[in-house]
RNA sequence: GCGGGUGUAGCUCAAUGGUAGAGCGCUAGCCUUCCAAGCUAGUUACGAGGGUUCGAUUCCCUUCACCCGCUCCA
């Protein structure tokens, strides 16, 4: 069996990522983040605002709707690029975009963008469009395969309106340029960022939650003039591969990657790829988006959205450099950092998640060493749950209780035994070095405190 | 949507046209003062529907779901 197959196994006897619908057979390319994977989620996405948010002075969170008016996605051009109609061709199983036939066919003579669907399956009748592939004149009928996932708003059947689920969170910041910068008082170059989810209806292969149709961006645009946009590329590039070496990545399962084909939008773009044991794949992208998203949306709302920049009186579309990262990537990529089998010295196994101590699910692990202990090991468990996430467990062994925790990256574990009841002492046990130290109960929440800062 | 594969306990895996097993896990108790110890007891399953049959988890059909591949992928 494969780390990622231990992995999955793992999070879904740990509490961590369940499958989707469970009890129903499951949903494919859909996941539940358990009790314990909530926490660890929930703490990357805390120590990602606390990096791009709380620290950056001219950084500006928000949290914008799900749904959108349908016009942004004419702007942003996912109306447009998101939807293909697409045949198969019933003999030999090959799929085609019929717009791509039609063009080919007609060698560009005939604009496929203005027909229906019905014509253009009468066009391809009509000429005898044959399979690219097999050269046979036997298609299914045209299905439009939208990546949008939409829905419809409106009570009646009639006069119901299309509506979108958002496929990116960025929109969302774009359309907010102008609230945020008036209402904050904000200069450029300054920022907004969000974390949301974002829908895409993609027919593939997921590889647990690599790829799934619901996900969570985690997304700062940075709103900049363009002469300096190269310059703060570069620094969000650097930025970004500093903030995942702050949760623990070792840089040898990190490299940039440049993409050689751009985007309709990009400038530049770059991806920071993390070593996934199904290889090299995409974790976070950094992407010069040049004045497109603006200028769009001055476009299609007829807003203006020319900066006035009161130190040189001049006026422009800013430029965005976007940085964008998918949260259940990132989770998935310190799921697959920390795994980690030890072997011990008496030659048994120990599965430990070296999750660095600010993002761990539980900090802390409160064990009696024997049940007749608990009044006391409950005491202690009041007192630390005022100020961490803590896990109590009083069934098993001690060697036992240590593995459960090592399981899910519990970086310390304190335990009760009879001295605590004289001397109000425990001993706390780290995870990562087994180091054994005594502590006073008093000591204890600073300890700690010190341990899982951020 | 197409092709192939798979559905038995929480997990990994058996067996069988006639009472469905094991290991691990989990729960309780005994024991136990620091790294998966032991003993005792308990816990839970044939994806769903239909057919053939005296009898189907097993054979047949349908369906549902998942996995792999194709397709797609800002």
């Amino acid at each position: 069996m494969g780390n990622f197959d231990k992995i999955v196994n793992l999070c879904k006897s740990r509490g961590i990522i369940f499958p989707g619908s469970d009890i129903y057979d499951g949903l494919a390319n859909t996941w539940d983040y358990g009790p314990v994977g909530v926490e660890l989620k929930n703490n990357i996405k805390r120590a990602w605002w606390k990096t791009f948010v709380q620290k950056s002075e001219n950084s500006f969170g928000i949290d914008a709707d799900i749904f959108m008016n349908s016009k942004v996605w004419d702007a942003s051009g996912h109306t447009a690029s998101f939807s293909d109609p697409k045949m198969d061709c019933k003999s030999c199983k090959t799929r085609h975009r019929a717009d791509n036939l039609i063009e080919a066919d007609s060698k560009g003579s005939v604009n496929p963008d203005t027909m229906t669907n019905e014509q253009m399956e009468a066009y391809i009748k009509e000429h005898h469009v044959c399979c690219p592939k097999c050269g046979k004149c036997d298609w299914t009928p045209i299905r439009n395969f939208n990546l949008m996932f939409s829905t419809s708003r409106g009570v009646t059947d009639e006069g119901q309106n299309l509506i979108y689920l958002r496929p990116e969170t960025a929109q969302g910041e774009f359309v907010n340029f102008l609230n945020v910068q008036r209402s904050m008082r904000a200069k450029v170059p300054f920022g907004i960022a969000q974390i949301g989810k974002a829908f895409r209806n993609e027919v593939t292969p997921g590889n647990f939650t690599f790829r799934t149709i619901e996900f969570e961006q985690m997304e700062h645009q940075w709103f900049c003039r363009a002469d300096e946009s190269m310059k703060y590329y570069n620094e969000f590039k650097q930025k970004a591969y500093d903030f995942l070496l702050s949760l623990g990545f070792n840089p040898e399962h990190l490299r940039f990657h440049d993409h050689d084909k751009l985007a309709h939008y990009a400038k530049a773009a770059c991806d920071i790829q993390y070593l996934y044991p199904i290889g090299w794949e995409e974790l976070n992208g950094i992407h010069h988006r040049g004045d497109w998203d603006l200028s769009r949306h001055q476009e299609f709302s007829g807003k203006s959205m020319l900066y006035l920049d009161p130190y040189t009186n001049e006026k422009y579309i800013p430029n965005v450099v976007e940085y964008s990262i998918g949260a259940d990537r990132l989770t998935l990529a310190v799921l697959c950092e920390a795994y980690d089998e030890e072997k011990l010295s008496d030659g048994e196994t120990r599965v430990v998640m070296h999750f660095h101590p600010s993002i761990a699910p539980y900090k802390v692990a409160v064990l009696p060493l024997q049940k007749n202990l608990s009044d006391k090991a409950r005491e202690v468990y009041k007192i630390l749950s005022n100020y961490f996430m803590v896990s109590y467990d009083e069934a098993g062994s001690i060697g036992k209780r240590y593995r459960r925790q090592d399981e899910i990256g519990t970086p310390m574990c304190v335990t009760i035994d009879f001295d605590t009841l004289n001397d109000n002492t425990v001993t706390i046990r780290d995870r990562d070095t087994m180091e054994q130290i005594r502590l006073t109960i008093n000591e204890l929440v600073d300890y700690i405190i010190k341990k899982v800062a951020y």
